[in-house]
DNA sequence: CGGACGCCCGACCAATTGCTTAAATCCCCT
DNA sequence: AGGGGATTTAAGCAATTGGTCGGGCGTCCG
């Protein structure tokens, strides 16, 4: 049925991508341009509309591929593993994906923050499914006593929220650091002290 | 020298802050377009655009007006009072700005994930100086032991991180949550929760 | 080496962008 | 009541938007 992409498809495709990714993350859906994604590109605009159909598909293509990367670090933490490192390790790979792809956490930012207009069947269909069964297994952790009692939906959001902050929030966050600082470093010894404080059982 | 202002005119402005704050929230500033602006604001554009000479004009007088919302709370945390209680006094007002002011916790979301354009200068002049002088009490009560010893910085990070999610995600905060929740309801019990053992000493 | 299909671009489209102009109307004070 | 400034709008500006179209060029395979 489909054809296999030429050496070329697939040469444009990924740059047309990596360069959506670029101005999508900067400006948002609506404040981004085909001009402006073809030229970082380096591709005329008709031509990027002849591997993509429109601006939609771009972004759409975008929001997918994200949305693996995003969900894959919390689907891998065992409900057989010790409790606390097993909180701790995703909270670690969350850091390191704040670090390595700022991209896509401010691309995910930035459509939360317009209403979720192109993702809301995502984030109430598998985002919140695989959120709900953790949210089950860190129950059984409390219940046992392996780590602390606390609301298990809000200590996955807060999760989220400090391991993404320093994506999104980057350009203030370095510049309320100083220089001579690196956050990414920092934040995750501060973040592993953090929730290892709250997650012990007294 | 400046002329008070007349009843109309304080009544438009104020219609196209309202609205400016609606649109630019959403959208972002490129994303945002004066039509929408002075339609939500029950105005025609060029009857918006005597009262604010360009889009960036409206934009700027809402940055310039949510930077002091923003920092109000924090310039309250007061040296003398006792730390812990201090500190959450300070969570608890953040989460009542993000339950009340959410559209201003989006708009400078917005702002800083473009890489702050319009608002570096505030970033890294009062915020940061704010935010240093803050830090200096931080450090004294952890040299007292009075709280517990941590990077002063990203303390404050983490209540800035943890607070606003709840406004600037709200829509995904709402999905992943259903029915039947009071997102800051909640968040205010569970932020209570989390610096109290974060910053008791043991 | 020749045809066929994949690839690419200049020119163009209607709609929308931020903003201006000039003239009309409103409102308030004397 | 009426004059003068405050307020409003219709019309229109050049530039940019997402997207189309037709034809020319490249490249691969027989």
């Amino acid at each position: 049925m489909l054809k296999p992409l030429t050496r070329i498809q697939k040469r444009n495709t990924k740059a047309i991508l990596e360069a959506g990714l670029d101005v999508f993350s900067q400006h948002g859906f609506r404040g981004a341009t085909l001009d402006q994604i073809a030229d970082v590109a380096g591709l005329s605009k008709p031509n990027l509309l002849y591997y993509f159909p429109s601006k939609d598909a771009v972004y759409l293509a975008l929001l997918d591929q994200m949305l693996e990367t995003w969900l894959d670090p919390l689907r891998h933490m065992n409900p057989l593993g010790d409790p606390v490192e097993e909180i701790l390790a995703y909270v670690r790979r969350k850091v390191e994906l704040a670090r390595d792809y700022p991209r896509e956490s401010r691309l995910f930012a930035n459509e939360i923050l317009q209403g979720a207009p192109k993702m809301m069947a995502a984030i109430e269909g598998p985002l919140k499914t695989l959120v709900d069964e953790k949210c089950m297994v860190l129950r059984r952790w409390m219940a046992e006593g392996r780590i602390a009692q606390l609301p298990p939906i809000h200590l996955i959001f807060s999760i989220w929220a400090l391991t993404q902050h320093y994506a999104d929030f980057d350009t203030q966050v370095r510049a309320v650091l100083g220089p001579h600082h690196d956050p990414f470093a920092e934040a995750g010894d501060y973040l592993d002290l953090l929730f290892r404080r709250l997650l012990t059982p007294r």
